[in-house]
DNA sequence: GTGAAAGCGCTAACAG
DNA sequence: CTGTTAGCGCTTTCAC
């Protein structure tokens, strides 16, 4: 930059002036510190003026697994949304571990970021100290833990109930789901009072009780309750993983074990898109004899065979809302209070379950 | 810092030398500074540890869209591996805008991050000088530009032939592309010479030269002239983009203008799902009257219906192997010289199109 | 409008 | 083995 100075004749503030495109410079002054940067080939240093700014123009959002589609789609929104405002992300993808996730969310203590995005997956409520700091931060997902920063809310809840309701009213009464967390039937009573389920989760703490797939759980145990659908624990099916191979295994258990079952919710599109080849290849036919519901609305869950019903959860939405919060609160340069956004979501009707 | 140092009766230097690990420091006073570290609970703040070392331990990752499954697959095992290495990942998804991509090229000249892998979508040779520098640079894909730095070499020229091989093995004659290059028609007779290609691509030089499509396209052609298949250009059909839903309409396309065709290379596996979808919808039998073969080997190829034969370019290993070239030109503080890595490339035999 | 100068927090010689 | 010190390249008051 003092290179850069002395080209031009003038002072390095007025360099830097220039580059930040401070107001009240003269016109040839600037032209003439222009071509001198041209003729320099000049290119500020980004970790100067990271230590000198305070400030990084990098974002982290930290995510269970870029593999998932709904994650991969997250992220490429919020990539997108980032740079529109002149940010870059440092991504880290935890790969499903606790360990990870811990690390990742330590490492805003160092400042590599200006702001961290979290979708947490194995935190417990008792990780939660890691978060404290005054750096801008969002949580993604619904009702977490409590925390003092805004979160924007899944409906994981409201969507899951919507398509068990759909099943229940197209006349189903045996409604599997798969990917399930069956912890939650215990607490089936509070199915539909967050609020005390949360009171609760003081002092049994689990992952579980926030987790997406808790949460689409119990959205299933209140849809059941609410139209007063009996329901058969059997029917929770844990699953190891939520992608098609652990969909297909899954039902292939199910069908083996002689469970009857005239629906069935997967708790996110791959699963569903495994279940839907477990179904076909053992004859069954969708929607007649098993209807099939998914959540995410994956893309391509359009072009499965057959189509597949599946819960909108607003993924675009999400992602604008959240790199809009990150960057107010760096601009403000404090985290913000806790606050909900929300995002809107939506059934949408295919050949696996149709209205 | 100082703090600490002040804390622990010792001076700024020697907790510097704690902090990294540097040999020769007596045990007491590891110890003195470890609990002055643990009271105060100070962090390193990396801005400042990034100027003074000229590094940021953070890697950038240029890529095309995350949202096909091919690179958010390759990034995950990316991230995974930088992460190993104790490398952080700036990810910038190009949206498979050309401004984008060459946008996040040159932001390098700035070292936000220490080396660039980068895949290339829609660079042109004329682009090149933007990555003239001496930071690490490892770039994905087959024989591009002739570059001076290292590349992983995909083998899309050797896996497309290979699946057109097998389809034609299979006694198919009519087999179609989609998501082709047509323009790579006009190069066929040179379609097993790269080198060639490559000396001609200095004058006419358009990014279809050695896009993944065009590289493909190539190895197409060049299995059918290795069998003295007769080339029918119609059956060359481009897509706007490589989703299912463009792979549903060229299929709709094909048939509706009443085409012939008794095979289906698709250029990728998600415009194969697509493919796949659109055949049945008009009752077409796979693999009986049409095969179906894909390019990428994405997990969930497995579960569709019918399942996808396909080619597994070697996703995991390309993605260590960058990493790996990326860390040792780090640690040797520049770029190396041009050198092709080669991971290796096989056909998953499924379903839709059987050995 | 423009310039001089004081650090941001850390690392790496170098001296002891 | 440990401490002193000189910057890394930039931004930002604060004079002029």
């Amino acid at each position: 930059m003092a290179d850069v100075a002395r080209e031009a004749g003038v002072s390095v503030a007025s360099v830097s002036n220039y580059l930040n495109k401070r107001p009240y410079m003269s016109e040839a002054m600037g032209e003439r510190i222009a071509r001198a940067i041209a003729r320099l080939g000049y290119q500020v240093n980004s970790s100067a003026r990271n230590l000198r700014s305070g400030r990084t123009k990098l974002l982290k959002l930290v995510i269970p697994d870029l593999r998932q589609m709904y994650f991969a789609d997250l992220a490429e929104d919020i990539l997108a949304e980032a740079r529109r405002r002149g940010y870059g992300v440092i991504v880290e993808s935890t790969s499903n571990s606790r360990d990870h996730e811990l690390a990742a969310i330590a490492s805003m203590g160092t400042r590599p970021a200006d702001g961290l995005i979290l979708s947490p997956l194995m935190m417990t409520r008792d990780d939660m100290g890691l978060l404290e700091g005054a750096y801008p931060l969002v949580m993604l997902g619904e009702r977490l833990f409590g925390m003092d920063a805004p979160h924007v809310l899944i409906r994981n809840h409201e969507g899951a109930a919507a398509a068990t309701s759909h099943l229940i009213e197209s006349g189903r009464r045996r409604i599997a789901v798969i990917g399930a967390v069956r912890s939650e039937i215990a607490r089936e009573g509070a199915a539909s009072d967050l609020t005390a389920a949360h009171g609760r989760s003081s002092t049994d703490g689990t992952r579980a009780e926030t987790s997406s797939g808790a949460l689409r759980t119990r959205g299933y145990l209140a849809a059941l309750a609410d139209h007063g659908v009996p329901l058969d624990p059997e029917l929770l099916v844990e699953t190891r993983g939520w992608n098609s191979v652990d969909g297909f295994d899954a039902i292939g258990r199910m069908c083996d074990s002689g469970l009857g079952f005239d629906a069935v919710f997967a708790l996110n599109d791959t699963l569903a898109w495994g279940a839907l080849r477990c179904l076909r290849e053992r004859g069954v036919d969708i929607p007649g004899e098993v209807r099939v519901v998914g959540f995410d609305d994956i893309d391509e869950s359009s072009y499965m065979v057959p189509s597949l019903t599946t819960v909108d959860p607003g993924r675009a939405d999400i992602a604008r809302l959240a790199v809009e919060s990150i960057v107010s609160q760096i601009e403000a340069g404090e985290r913000a209070g806790a606050a909900s956004i929300e995002a809107p979501c939506r059934l949408v009707f295919r050949e696996s379950s149709p209205r």
